[in-house]
DNA sequence: TTTTTTTAATTAACACCGTTAATTATATTT
DNA sequence: AAATATAATTAACGGTGTTAATTAAAAAAA
């Protein structure tokens, strides 16, 4: 193998072990706990030399934030067997439900945290295909409802846009603290993450009262 | 007037001068980049003194997150005068919508952020009074629209929670960055607010169907 | 009025943080 | 073996929240 290649393959694995360091902290402690100098420490690197291999923090927030799209994707693949759209966009909402519920942290840097998005709009190009992929999807599946009876007479980006806002909504108000308080209301709530099933299951109900 | 009493009255003065000199920063730069020591400079204060008048950052935070429920609770008393219940649930939603838009620092302080929450959960009575009564107000116009006939069989506590969800949803996917990329696919929106309000308003249709 | 005591504010310090510039060590090429 | 290119380092800057020890000011007691 020549030179140039070589290089860049061991530059790449210095990358991967940054962002392997990165993500363990990341998990057990938070984006906010995960700083550059704990990231050498992990790894045993000077802290500086992380800035050889990454632009800066935001850099490594936004390739972590990558990550978690992928990670989404793949609990997105089963949907594809969903004929019905309207089941398919059931089933999307648990999906997106169960994943920011399981990966709070990876949801706060996919959804809540302004750092990875900052980082994409500092770029040259600033698209963010991740999104628009994950949204596409979404838009997609309420055109498929559509065929179905449902939502008749209303703007189906404006649906998509609703559907993620809500289901949205929920995980970013229970992650950040808001619900627990209000849950007083919900006493009959076993769990805690019932809360949004339930929630997102009269959603649900709504929404199938408008075909 | 008594001792006692003088210097009670001198220590709140200094509390407030504190906050009025954090509230400032915050407005102008946002909560990060307000910094203990910066709003101990803008009163010619030594940044330990705020100490003796606040207990943490969190503490100062979770005071202005107090203030910005009393602004928006003075902007949610033109409800009151909203008799129909549906109509108050649609006027609720664009003053949330507004105010979020028109007060974006203080919206990502009440609603976004961690911090303040966290203040409220370490506080002996971790108790949310403005949060609860802010809630309690939809609760209400959920239930008297239902009296209307809207939301037959749906529990009131999942719509209202749902409600508060879309709204909040829209306002922090805006806020937080995550709009401006999925907009390519509204391209017919000339303002970028009007995005917002016109998502809502097909929400609006959505429940209107419901009756 | 002077001394003691309480209270308010300060300086110094700790342990961090992200990031840049200058420097040293390590390979690679000549 | 010497010169060059590259990788990683140390030193440093300017910040952060926060605590402990110390000084200045005001009130109470003598």
């Amino acid at each position: 193998m020549g030179r140039k290649e070589k290089d860049s393959k061991q530059i790449e694995s210095v990358r991967l072990r940054i962002l392997e360091a990165a993500k363990d902290l990341f998990l057990k402690h938070g984006f906010e706990a995960t700083s550059i100098r704990k990231i050498a420490a992990e790894i045993n690197l000077s802290p500086t030399t992380i800035y050889l291999y990454y632009k800066d923090k935001g850099d490594i927030a936004y390739t972590l934030h990558k990550e978690g799209f992928k990670l989404l994707g793949q609990q997105f693949v089963v949907l594809q067997h969903v004929s019905s759209g309207f089941e398919r966009l059931k089933a999307m909402g648990k999906v997106y439900l169960n994943f920011a519920m399981q990966n709070t942290d990876f949801y706060q840097l996919m959804f809540i945290m302004k750092e990875p998005m900052d980082f994409i709009a500092e770029k040259a190009t600033c698209e963010w295909e991740e999104g628009e992929l994950a949204f596409g999807a979404l838009q997609q599946t309420v055109l498929d409802c559509k065929s179905e009876g449902y939502f008749k007479g209303l703007n189906e980006n404006n649906v998509a846009l609703n559907v993620w806002a809500l289901v949205h909504g929920l995980c970013s108000l229970k992650l950040q603290g808001h619900l627990d308080h209000v849950a007083g209301a919900h006493l009959h709530v076993a769990q805690d993450s019932d809360l949004l099933e339930e929630a997102f299951e009269t959603f649900v109900m709504m929404l199938d009262k408008m075909k």
